[in-house]
RNA sequence: GUCCCCAUCGUCUAGUGGUCAGGACGCCAGCCUUUCAAGCUGGUAACGCGGGUUCGAUUCCCGCUGGGGACGCCA
């Protein structure tokens, strides 16, 4: 039989890295299973529901290249359907009408609570003849569950769980106003789309108990289940908005790379022994759902960095350019031809030494701010009024210099240091401030090279006459 | 309260009835060095507790504690 899945959000919200989670381990298990995986948006709830929610999940899985195989399906769209399958479970005796007013049903778990009872629905309508109730009343359809036995699930991730029938809920299926609920329709459309393997938080897990008994009353195969651990916050409670940045397209803007996020995602609950650097080909060759922890992880900020900090030195020069312009354009910086060129030579020094696109993004600025540079607090006493001097005395060196490559950049700069007596480090800083307007920066000889002569000299030239602006912030 | 799930360094994890309990992130130190990174080297740090089973338990069983989840005419 071959595998379908599905990641199945509901459109109440962006989306969030748990369901990237839940999404990535569904997409890894269709691919390695030779499967399929699809995209179902649970927008039952229709108050709820919004469009921008819908479009953010598509948009979050997009850039984490997980579009589904196949256009998604809209759970609202099939609400007939799901009404068909309560309709015939009502003919066949499988499900009943409940007319308990929510007051009433409020009321009951009140009281279950005071008396510190289970808060479960008491069947009351259960047997009651439709006869004896006024025709125009208001009900719900509810599952007859079975209140003996127990439930037994093979779960692929939990192993075998196993529920008193006692403690499910005769759980309701339409509502009054005659739509059908979550419960209802999950399970038919599971059943429909032919889903072979649910894959999906571990919060489902009390459901998946009484979706068992859904399938069972609907006379159809059960799938097969897999319910992953939730990711927590730092403290180990439920990753929630005082955590930060919980939404994908979050860390798209803090300057995440999708294959950054991927990687960090699926090694929260899943290794290959010890590799921590997983490519997808990798993870698809070597993914099993049956791999995957009971343990729920962690959300750990700096691992990620860590990740992402690796994933950037990956990518191509060009590549980055790529995405670090629109940043800088963003941030009002006019990048021209000539700045364009100095940070594709520039960017190898430069992604080196960032963690995200906006770190880069922040030190690009050396090879594409328009002169004059602005100081950074500590550059700016690196400058004093003899060390000014010196930098003029240094350019007028560098003006006759035959090559201008690093080696002798490096050179002359030397040499320059010594007939100053000076050691080379006491000259290269304030050079650095000069020519960077920062004290952090890739290695002298290479930005040198990188702005080119003319633009060097411009830059010592405007240090030495001390016509930089000042800024607050600092590197 | 009822039910379900979980438990190895701070975090993510590997692992086995007998291991110096391994790796990664972080942190610390050193090397390199023009700064910062990167890289390299070294260090710090864990089997929650109590009972069993066993010649021997981190590993198997039970209890406890701790954590998480579910108990809606939400999904």
């Amino acid at each position: 039989m071959s595998v379908v899945v599905r990641f199945a959000p509901s459109p109440t919200g962006y989306l969030h890295i748990g369901g990237a989670r839940t999404a990535l381990f569904n997409w890894l298990y269709a691919r390695h299973c030779g499967g399929r995986y699809l995209l179902r948006i649970e927008d039952t709830d229709r108050a709820r529901s919004t469009e921008a929610a819908i479009r953010a999940i598509f948009e979050g899985l997009e850039w984490l290249e997980l579009s589904p195989d196949a256009p998604p399906v809209f759970q609202s769209a099939r609400a007939d359907r799901h009404r068909e399958v309560a309709e015939r479970l009502l003919a066949e005796g499988r499900a009943y009408r409940c007319w308990c007013t929510p007051e009433e049903l409020e009321e009951m778990r009140a009281r279950a609570r005071a008396e510190k009872r289970p808060v479960r629905y008491d069947r009351r309508c259960r047997g009651r003849d439709p006869a004896s109730v006024p025709p125009d009343r208001p009900s719900v359809v509810r599952l007859a569950m079975p209140t003996e036995g127990e439930t037994v699930i093979e779960d692929l991730v939990q192993g075998t769980v196993r529920i008193a029938n006692a403690q499910l809920d005769d759980m309701i299926l339409l509502r009054s106003d005659g739509t059908p609920t979550y419960m209802l329709s999950v399970v038919v459309d599971d059943h429909d789309m032919g889903i072979t393997h649910v894959i999906r938080g571990d919060d489902h897990l009390t459901n998946a108990f009484r979706q068992y008994q859904l399938y069972r009353a609907m006379a159809v195969d059960v799938p097969t289940f897999a319910h992953i651990p939730l990711i927590h916050g730092p403290d180990g409670a439920k990753l929630s908005k005082r955590h930060g940045a919980l939404s994908v397209t979050e860390y798209r803007e803090m300057g995440i790379l999708p294959e950054a996020m991927r990687n960090y995602l699926v090694r929260l609950g899943w290794s290959l022994g010890d590799r921590e650097i997983l490519s997808t080909e990798e993870m698809i060759r070597h993914f099993d759902i049956r791999d995957v922890g009971r343990s729920p992880a962690r959300f750990d900020m700096n691992k990620l960095l860590s990740l992402n900090a690796h994933y950037l030195r990956e990518r191509a020069d060009t590549e980055l350019l790529r995405l670090v312009l629109p940043r800088l354009e963003a941030a009002g910086i006019r990048v021209d031809e000539a700045g364009r060129r100095r940070l594709e030579a520039g960017m190898a020094g430069l992604k080196l030494r960032a963690r995200t696109l906006v770190e880069l993004a922040e030190a690009a600025r050396i090879y594409v701010a328009p002169r004059p540079l602005p100081l950074t607090p500590k550059a700016a006493r690196l400058l004093d009024d003899a060390m000014r001097k010196n930098l003029e005395a240094l350019a007028g060196r560098l003006v006759h210099l035959q090559r201008w490559d690093e080696e002798s950049l490096e050179s002359a700069c030397r040499a320059f240091a010594e007939e100053l007596g000076l050691g080379f480090g006491k000259l290269a800083q304030p050079l650095r401030a000069a020519l960077t307007g920062t004290t952090v920066s890739p290695g002298l000889f290479e930005v040198m090279c990188v702005l080119g002569r003319d633009e060097v000299l411009a830059r010592i030239e405007d240090a030495a006459r001390g016509r930089n602006p000042a800024v607050q912030q600092s590197h």
